[in-house]
DNA sequence: ACACCTTATTAGAAAGCCCAAACTATATTT
DNA sequence: AAATATAGTTTGGGCTTTCTAATAAGGTGT
C-alpha cells in the first residue's frame, strides 16, 4: 500500500493527460466544464469520466466536488496546457510539413503527444521554424514536396524554385544555370 | 463472452506490437528466441512474457508450445516487420532530421511507432527522401539547422550554403550576391 | 544417476481503464 | 409543487498488462 505522497509522485498516464487536455480545451470553449462534454470529447461513457475525475482529484490535478463544477488546479493547468501544445505542434507538423489531412493528423497527433518529450517537441518547433525561415527553403518550397511525392523525383522543380527565390537576381541566375549546364 | 473469430479480428494492442517487434528483432539476431531474452529486451519479467506468448498464440501471431522454441507465424511476421519499419523510420527522423540523441530517439520512436499509421509513416519517409534529394536542400543543408537552433536566425548561413550548392557557378554567384545587396 | 543451476510456467493479485445497469441529484416543464 | 427529463454517480464486472512467489522442466557436471 502506498501513501499520499507516492500517489502524487507517480507519472501521469496517457489517459490522464488526455483528460487534462480535454478539460483544458473545454474550459476555453465553455463557461463550465461538464462530465457529459468530457465524455463526448474523449469518446467514453460518463461513468468512466466520473471515475477519472476522482483519480485526478486525488492527484491534485483538479478541484472537484461531486455534482459541482470542476476546475483545473495550477498543476493540472500546466499539464493540460503542455499536452495541448504538443497536440497542436504535432498536428501542425503532420498537416503543414507532411501534408496529411486534418482529421488523420489530429487523431495521430493525439496518440503521438504522449510519446514525445518536451525537448523533442521543441525540436519539432525549431525544425518547422527553420524550414519556414531559412531563405533557401521557405514555406513555398514545401509545395514541391507534393509534386515530388506524386510525380517522382524532379530536381528541376527544386532548381526552378531556387531561381525564383533569388528574386532580385533573376537576370543573372539565368546565366548561372547556363554555366551549370556547360559544366 | 466472445468466440474465437472475434478474438482474431480485434486490433492489436501496443503491447502486443512491442512483443512482436522484439521477437522479430531477436529472431534476426539469434538462432532461437527465448523467453528470457524477450523479457530483457522489453524490460519486463519472464512470467509477463509467458502470459503474452499465450495471448499471441491464441491470436495466431506466433507458434508456441510451452517449453518449446517459438516462431512468428506469417501474420506475426508481417506485424513484427511493420513495427520494426516504423521504429526505424521514426528513429531516423528524430536523429537525422531533428538531431536528437540516439537513446532518446530510440525510446520515443518506440512509443511513437504505435501512434502513426502506415500511410503517415510513408510520408515521413518521402519527406526525408525529399530533403535529401532536392538539390536546393540536400543532406548537408541540415547542418545549418543546428546553427540555427544554437545561434539564432542567421539567414546568411543558408545563403552561403546556396552558393556552395551552386558548385559550378561559384564565380558568378559572387556577382549575384552583390546584385542582391544592392537591391 | 544425482544434485544443481538456469529457464520457464502457474497461480494469484494489483493497477489502470473501460462498460452497463441501477440509482440519485438537478433542472425544466407544466 | 409534481412530473418529467437530463446529468451525474455508484456498483460491480471485464479486459489488459504487469508483478511476486511458488513450482516444474531442462541442461550440466561430477
Amino acid at each position: 500500500m502506498q501513501n499520499k505522497d507516492d500517489i502524487l509522485k507517480k507519472p501521469l498516464t496517457p489517459a490522464m493527460e488526455d483528460y487534462l487536455e480535454a478539460i483544458f480545451n473545454l474550459g476555453k470553449e465553455k463557461r463550465v466544464v461538464r462530465v457529459k462534454d468530457i465524455a463526448k470529447r474523449l469518446g467514453v461513457k460518463m461513468p468512466t469520466v466520473t471515475n477519472m475525475l476522482k483519480t485526478l482529484s486525488k492527484r491534485e490535478l483538479i478541484d472537484y466536488e461531486k455534482y459541482e463544477y470542476l476546475e483545473l488546479t495550477k498543476k493540472g493547468l500546466d499539464v493540460g496546457k503542455e499536452i495541448h501544445r504538443r497536440h497542436h505542434t504535432l498536428r501542425s507538423f503532420l498537416t503543414d510539413m507532411l501534408n496529411i489531412d486534418f482529421k488523420t493528423a489530429d487523431e495521430e497527433a493525439c496518440k503521438m503527444e504522449h510519446a514525445v518529450s518536451a525537448s523533442t517537441l521543441d525540436r519539432f518547433i525549431e525544425f518547422m521554424e527553420f524550414i519556414q525561415f531559412c531563405p533557401r527553403v521557405g514555406l513555398d518550397w514545401l509545395k514541391y514536396f507534393d509534386e515530388y511525392r506524386l510525380h517522382g523525383q524532379e530536381p528541376d522543380k527544386c532548381l526552378a524554385r531556387m531561381k525564383e527565390f533569388a528574386g532580385g537576381f533573376k537576370v543573372r541566375i539565368k546565366t548561372m544555370q547556363k554555366v551549370g549546364e556547360e559544366k
